[in-house]
DNA sequence: GGTTCTGTTATACAAATATTATAACAGGCT
DNA sequence: AGCCTGTTATAATATTTGTATAACAGAACC
């Protein structure tokens, strides 16, 4: 487990380990089926108290993220409800691409990003090394 | 001014009026040189405190969406920091681009949204219509 | 069976943040 | 002079965030 947790930022603590554990799976250093550390381990080893690794655990968990085995712990199990998926999407690509148009960043450029970015995770397509 | 606040949102009052001020400058609805209403009349007809708008008011000054004039109030003046822009454009995608590739969503469905959210908002590209 | 680890829950407290409330000041407008 | 402007200060309250201790029940291990 390699969290990295700035203390300076103005981002709560439980979301940026929220934050991370899910770029961690998007970029397939934990993978369906990987254990995460138990809460008292991680908030251990992070030097924060367990109920901060708990907040982040439960969150992920109704987002579908993780789910609990009792003899495995914090199980990374992705549940997919796309339209949930593409309704937060939407809603958050609408505020940060008003601003980025307000900034003058051009539609390319945005999509240029995407796929910089996007090459690093992992979605289905990536098993295809093809794309466009 | 057509604002609208959801008390019940988890989303603090100063972010939704600041998000949804920077959402209509990309829409055109308010232009560069327009005013806003004063904090006080603002605060008075959505029904919240004088220092709730002021401080999304403070935020948009810093951020380079508002200046203030002495006599027209706050005044929607865009400065482009375009290194600002593209760096904060980045760190915000990163994010929730992992959440879209966890939950199985394709890179070609994120640039298909890209696209459909960046027709309605008025980059200096709009004014050619013509794109790829 | 006893010990240890797990997630979960409850409670309390401190610190930071968000919101409201009043008040004051200086500059521009009419 | 009177009114409206942005700005600042200060205080009070509510909510959120993070920490601290404790307990409980279920699974694992010896």
């Amino acid at each position: 487990m390699y969290i990295e947790i700035d203390f300076n930022s103005d981002e709560a603590i439980y979301m940026q380990l929220h934050n991370q554990i899910i770029l961690g799976i998007a970029t397939s250093r934990f993978r369906e089926g990987d254990s995460l550390p138990s809460v008292r381990q991680l908030a251990d080893t992070i030097g924060i108290n367990m109920h901060t690794v708990n907040k982040a655990y439960t969150i992920l968990k109704q987002e579908g993220y993780l789910k609990v085995d009792r003899r495995r712990g914090a199980v990374i199990a992705i549940d997919v409800d796309r339209i949930r998926a593409l309704t937060e999407l939407k809603r958050e690509l609408q505020v940060i691409l008003a601003k980025s148009s307000c900034k003058n960043i051009s539609r390319a450029e945005v999509h240029e990003m995407i796929d910089e970015i996007y090459g690093n995770y992992g979605g289905q397509e990536n098993a295809v090394t093809i794309y466009r």
